[in-house]
DNA sequence: TTTTTATTTCTACATTTGTATAACTAATTT
DNA sequence: AAATTAGTTATACAAATGTAGAAATAAAAA
């Protein structure tokens, strides 16, 4: 099973997760903000996500403590990699590049990007 | 009417589209690579993206040319701003530093984007 | 003029996604 | 011990999405 591409719902409640690190369905619920949707509405997405081997749980008792078994760099790395794929024939310089002429980003902006990632080596 | 998102079968129609920058039915559907979709199944998606304005078409007769009225350009950028704000905080920059962390791009590309950049002004 | 082609429109159905009720259960609180 | 809480599981249904058959039609080709 290889990793797929979560709906709208599913990412959301991975969003909760991910900042949770672990958590219980009610943790999860209560990071949602009002109006909360249904306990089981978010049980049930928990439970695809498990499907879909995007969390696992450990078992406490009868109940499941979850935790992302994907990774926020690792969804978002493939997210972006299948919009520049789709959007930018793979190139992810076209991308940026793009993002200055839309003023998305400035020229100064990537001159500080570089200095800061030469000085990390 | 606000613009939305696409779900996959029509942002693949909209691809054409781009493609093509304007056509009727059959223009879209040559390409598709086999197995092609059935024809009103690609029809039915038109009248979705026409639904959703993200496109329009000219009348010949009974046919539809169809165009796009949301260009690639603003469907990516929309695309990317929503992803940069849920899984950057909405930093452009951390986005791009996080790409050349994952190796996806190399300071050298970084580099020579910023030459041609400043060349340009 | 008849036939064929390229559609449109209407309709229908399968699948996926989103949401929630009901029943049940283990653990906790009173 | 009885009641409450947190959660699971099973089930159901509505909405959205994906797909395509059938009928109709204008334009083009024979």
């Amino acid at each position: 099973m290889k990793i797929q591409t979560l709906t709208k719902a599913e990412e959301q409640v991975m969003q909760y997760l991910w900042k949770l690190e672990k958590g219980f369905l009610k943790d999860v619920l209560d990071l949602f903000p009002e109006p909360k949707p249904h306990t089981n509405t978010v049980s049930t997405i928990l439970k695809v996500l498990k499907d879909k081997e995007f969390v696992d749980y450990h078992v406490h008792g009868r109940q499941h403590e979850y935790f992302p078994l994907v990774s926020k760099e690792q969804y978002s790395g493939k997210t972006m990699k299948s919009l520049v794929k789709n959007y930018f024939k793979g190139s992810y310089k076209s991308a940026v590049s793009f993002l200055v002429e839309k003023n998305e980003m400035t020229v100064e902006d990537l001159e500080m990007l570089l200095d800061e990632l030469k000085k990390k080596d």
